[in-house]
RNA sequence: GCGCCCGUAGCUCAACUGGAUAGAGCAACGGCCUUCUAAGCCGUAGGUUGUGAGUUCGAUUCUCGCCGGGCGCGCCA
């Protein structure tokens, strides 16, 4: 079996290792494969890295670990090349025996018990429930889902979940917004519509979903909205105190609107934060992003958890008060500053929340935490490390996975994000114009700490130059031959591929046998793109093979052994692509 | 100004955690369809890995200084 030749190679390399040096047989073995094919199926530098602490020449300590090493059928050659390198190559029979493996195990190829089954939470998307997901929030779906995916397979027991910010000021800033539309509505004029209010059409059909359930029942005067209120400045004033105003102003309405509309304001707030976060699910959901739980922040005030984390923290010494304010003493634990947890008006920053929450996913029992945030928020870890050391938690049990913004271009012009201007392009158009298949792979093809341009002109106009259908058309290719085949699968099995002889099948199977090495190394990197990296190469291996050899010919023994081939090849893809949320479409 | 991230072919990106001659896809050029899907294949061309030093058998990878870009530096979320 080729994924075990790996291991195999390593145990026989540690007896070579413990009667050539016997003092240091705790070197790591590390074995690659390497890129150029003669150097055969697996090479090691352990000579190299022994070098130094035998003081000895690396060829020379390389051919003593090759005579000492034990023989076996696996390895037919094993050579010392280069500065010290030792390159292995394998017999033909292990290289091609992964083609049984993969057709035995089928879905659970590639999947290992690296995570050993041990709870990780990933939390991603969170966006604020004030509005549509926009193209931002989609690579953080794709990433977050395919990494879920990732670390399942590679054994982890993974919870996705959503932090839904349901307890904050954009929450009635959005409220308030769709209240105001609805007085527009039903006549109310003479309030000018804030311009840091929600723009957005979908406030309005908020609001027309409340006059058609609630006809007038939530309308007031304009006087009495706008009450007290600073009124706003002159439109084009960009200065501080202009902003200031503005913000006042918009404090002054929401603050009015909870006095006049008494309980009913709730009935607004909650209707506005149903119906975005339905419409964020349903949106999510259509995308192939799936959530085991949605954590309300509100409820972190409700059950008084963040009160209670204030208070540990308080007692445990890491609190002091200035300016009326409750301050965290974060700077003791790396941050550039200390930060607010309780205002002088006593109500609780969101850095509160957040602490709160972290305990709360602490005492949940995860092995591992990974939040994923936006790129923008990297000046926020310092402080939420230092606030769970600060309660006595073990901070490296969480991990942050920074995804940078993915910037839309439209006509080569740069698209606002902003959902407050309400000129952003949705997550739900771009998967209208690109394809939900392309939109994954295109999002998770890239690294995710790296910045990402989303032509969406090229997306549209060139979508046959995206790679994922260069992988989905070898997945159609093989089912087209297997249609045409029209065998029994089950006896794929029992193929004999000894007859699968020539390089390009060789490397093929190679190929097939490093999918589990790639689960686990993407896995431990947080690094879903290197496998779309590698269903890349497996699709351009696949396509050299398919133009260069025929694989339904008269020789029954040999068509069976490269179909099976093929149904290997398949299966790899599958496992790869369902991992990803990419669909296969059996043709094309 | 301080902190974090990034800089690789004309463009978009990889590079198995320090390995051998830095690889793909687009774009360019030349070939391959009377045989399993040409959304494919084969070939050519394209590089001082931003730059200057350092660490060592060996650096795209690690350290430091510059240059260039992004983000952050609220009693916002």
């Amino acid at each position: 079996m080729a994924h075990d030749s790996k291991t195999e190679l390593t145990a026989l390399l540690q007896q070579a290792l413990a009667s050539v040096a016997p003092e240091a047989t705790d070197t790591p073995i590390q074995l690659e494969r390497p890129r150029d094919p003669t150097h055969g199926d697996f090479a090691t530098n352990l000579a190299m890295q022994l070098a130094r602490a035998l003081k000895k020449n690396p060829r020379e300590i390389a051919q003593r670990l090759v005579a000492e090493l034990p023989p076996s059928k696996l390895v037919t050659k094993a050579e010392v090349a280069g500065a010290g390198f030792i390159n292995f190559t394998l017999d033909a029979g292990a290289k091609t025996d992964i083609v049984k493996t993969v057709l035995t195990t089928g879905e659970a190829y590639g999947r290992s018990t690296l995570g050993g089954g041990k709870k990780v939470q990933v939390e991603f998307v969170s966006a604020n429930p004030t509005g549509p997901l926009h193209v931002g929030h989609g690579r953080g779906a794709a990433y977050g889902a395919s990494l879920s995916s990732l670390l399942a397979y590679a054994g982890w027991d993974v919870t996705r979940e959503y932090y839904v910010n349901d307890a904050g000021r954009q929450m009635d800033i959005l409220a308030v917004s769709t209240w105001l539309r609805y007085l527009e509505m039903n006549g109310v004029s003479g309030i000018a519509f804030p311009p840091n209010g929600y723009q957005g059409d979908y406030v309005r059909t908020m609001a027309e979903q409340l006059k058609t359930a609630r006809a007038d029942r939530y309308v007031r005067t304009a006087d009495a909205v706008l009450e007290g209120t600073p009124g706003l400045p002159d439109g084009l004033r960009d200065d501080p105190e202009a902003k200031t105003q503005r913000e006042q102003h918009l404090d002054a309405l929401i603050a009015n609107g909870k006095k006049l509309l008494g309980e009913d304001w709730h009935g607004v707030h909650q209707h506005a934060l149903t119906e975005q976060l339905s419409d964020g699910r349903s949106d999510l959901e259509e995308f192939g992003v799936h959530f085991d739980v949605w954590f309300s922040e509100k409820s972190l005030f409700d059950t008084g958890l963040v009160a209670r984390c204030v208070d540990k923290l308080e007692q445990a010494g890491h609190l002091y008060v200035q300016n009326g304010a409750k301050w965290f003493k974060s700077t003791a634990f790396g941050d550039e500053k200390d930060r607010v947890v309780q205002r002088d008006n006593g109500i609780y920053t969101y850095f509160a929340s957040d602490i709160a929450y972290h305990l709360n996913k602490f005492e949940r029992g995860f092995d591992k935490v990974i939040n994923i945030w936006g790129a923008d928020h990297h000046g926020y870890i310092p402080r939420v490390k230092g606030a769970i050391q600060a309660l006595d938690l073990d901070a490296e049990k969480l991990q942050v996975a920074l995804v940078q913004f993915a910037v839309l271009y439209r006509n080569g012009q740069k698209a606002s994000m902003s959902t407050r201007s309400g000129e952003f392009v949705t997550l739900r158009d771009l998967r209208a114009e690109v394809g939900n298949d392309a939109c994954r792979f295109f999002y998770v093809l890239r690294k995710a700490d790296q910045h990402l341009d989303f032509d969406l002109d090229l997306a549209k106009s060139q979508t046959n130059e995206n790679p994922v259908y260069y992988i989905q058309y070898a997945h159609a290719r093989v089912c087209s031959v297997m249609n045409q085949w029209a065998g029994d699968e089950s006896s794929l099995t029992e193929a004999n591929l000894a007859r699968l002889d020539n390089p390009r099948e060789l490397a093929l199977a190679a190929k097939l046998s490093e999918f589990p090495e790639v689960i686990e190394a993407a896995a431990r990197d947080l690094a879903p793109h290197q496998v779309a990296f590698y269903l890349k190469d497996v699709a351009a291996e696949f396509h050299a093979w398919y133009n260069a050899e025929r694989m339904l010919v008269d020789d029954e023994e040999l068509k069976l052994a490269r179909v099976s081939l093929a149904a290997a090849v398949r299966q790899v893809i599958r496992n790869g692509m369902n991992m990803l949320g990419v669909s296969c479409p059996a043709s094309m």
